[in-house]
DNA sequence: AACAATTGTTGTCGTCAACAACAATCTTTC
DNA sequence: GAAAGATTGTTGTTGACGACAACAATTGTT
């Protein structure tokens, strides 16, 4: 088993307890079949989280072809409805941290997307602004961005995802 | 603004357009007080990364005194439940990726919670039991989950929570 | 016996949140 | 109006996390 000495000694007692296995293939030391979950099927955290992975993982495949990433998405329609909005504004508006949405802002302005221009009133600050060919792209992106949506609809349902919507619109 | 070469040259035009501020404290650039989401209101998934957030920092908040985090839960409920549990077995079931189960159970087994004792059928994996102290200790985390889960019920309602676990019931 | 597959492990890489520190620039206060 | 404090954007560090690749030990297959 390879080198187990990166971990802290710690002794295992050879002491493995009744093990009825019923396995047909190559299975587990346990051969219950079914996994039970227990306490955790009553966690909305758990289900959540599951969900969400999911739900990421459909919109990274689905908008892969122009490489737009569920954050950076977020990025572009919040400045695409709020033209010249300040990096601080927009961070604690998505909940991304200042720090963060600078590298973000590097990569959509890299791919000229994103503008930062200097405000004059307050010059410690940039008013964010789409470029042209920005406001174009994210026509593009809100089009992927729908059939990602429908994906959802399909996987849980379309009237459980309204019911999820409503649910969840404090958090908006 | 310190040096901004880190980031590749782009020169800003310094056309700031139209500004009408009406700030009455120290705001952004863009005084529009209500900032829009546009699209993202109709997406679920931004709605479910928020909340998932959420209930993430309260689950930690609220078991943050027995130093337990909600992977680090969800691997001990399984544990408990199916005792015996090869580390595969485990890590597929949660969705959680063989490397990094190990050193998830590097630290329970320091704490000592879990126990690996080898498998007599399979000498390659470990069969994953609690320890003593494992099973006491995980009747007190799910007390304190439980509390965390009214947490929960108090922040969205108690039907809406238990309408949400129905329809993610499908993502166990 | 030779070869392929599985299990646990280590390592690397890129993403991401949480902080701390800093320069430039406001805002406040005397 | 000058000093002190707060804010904005930025850089850097840290740790959690998922995705992979590689490996030794062990199984299963042929």
């Amino acid at each position: 088993m390879s080198n187990r000495a990166a971990r802290t000694a710690l002794k295992i007692p050879a002491v493995a307890r009744g093990k009825r296995m019923a396995n047909g293939k190559a299975r587990a030391p346990e051969g219950d079949g079914e996994i039970g979950l227990d306490g955790l099927l009553g966690h909305a955290g758990y289900a959540v989280r599951r969900f969400q992975i999911w739900i990421f993982q459909d919109f990274v495949r689905t908008l892969a072809a122009v490489d737009i990433k569920p954050t950076q998405y977020s990025v572009l329609t919040v400045i695409g409805a709020n033209p010249g909005l300040s990096q601080m504004a927009v961070a604690q508006r998505l909940g991304i941290e200042r720090a963060r949405l600078v590298h973000l802002l590097d990569s959509l302005e890299d791919r000229k997307l994103v503008r930062r221009v200097r405000s004059r009133t307050d010059r410690r600050s940039h008013a964010l602004h789409l470029s042209a060919r920005g406001e174009a792209s994210l026509r593009q992106f809100k089009l992927l961005a729908a059939e990602h949506e429908r994906h959802v609809a399909e996987k849980i349902g379309k009237e459980n995802r309204e019911q999820l919507l409503r649910i969840l619109s404090s958090f908006t």
